[in-house]
DNA sequence: CAGAAGATCGGG
DNA sequence: CCGATCTTCTGC
């Protein structure tokens, strides 16, 4: 397989750069995930939003630190989980410097599509809330790369946002090889 | 403390 | 197009 390396992502790689950035980064990527009778999940991240901070209308941080955007203002490298319209588990992961609160939204995988499909197969749950991913042995992300154009579009889910920030294309999907004909 | 709404999905 | 299903946040 192309680009697998088997390293997982050090901390710095999460807390260096911001979400716009990272969320077309981590296109390619490689999502473990490892259960308790140490099964593995492995398959690369096709499908991410950036979610930037305070003045980000459609971001849960723009109503400022609550209890569940704690973890956002945290140093990146971590997990926000949630629980949306009471049925789905969406995975995110924190990113940049402590006080700044993005994270990037995890919407689709090579082997599953939505975020959350994702959700639902990985397991994720509100256990995983702030779990760490250069220590866990749940989750993690490794250093990997696959070949195809990224498309960005705007994201999926936020007309609540209003125009301005609705509109911006943060959201970036792995367009895969054409296939010869 | 009640009420509304939500970073979605699957069924009709 | 609508219902599921429950947490989170708002406003009274």
């Amino acid at each position: 397989m192309e680009g697998i390396t088997n390293s997982r992502l050090p901390k710095p790689f999460f807390v260096n750069h911001d979400s716009l950035f990272l969320a077309s980064a981590l296109i390619g990527k490689t999502l473990v995930r490892q259960f308790e009778d140490g099964h593995r999940i492995r398959s690369r991240i096709t499908e991410t939003e950036a979610y930037l901070g305070v003045e980000d209308l459609a971001s849960h941080a723009r109503r400022g630190r609550t209890p569940r955007t704690e973890v956002m203002y945290a140093e990146g490298g971590q997990v926000y989980v949630y629980l949306i319209y009471g049925i789905h588990w969406l995975l995110n992961i924190v990113t940049g410097a402590e006080e700044s609160p993005q994270a990037v939204l995890i919407r689709g995988l090579e082997h599953c599509s939505g975020p959350g499909r994702v959700g639902k197969w990985l397991k994720m749950d509100s256990s995983f809330y702030g779990e760490p991913l250069d220590t866990s042995n749940r989750i993690w992300v490794e250093d990997s790369s696959i070949s195809g154009e990224i498309i960005t579009t705007a994201r999926i889910g936020v007309d609540f946002a209003g125009p301005i920030w609705k509109n911006k294309p943060w959201r970036f999907v792995l367009r895969p090889k054409q296939k010869s004909r």
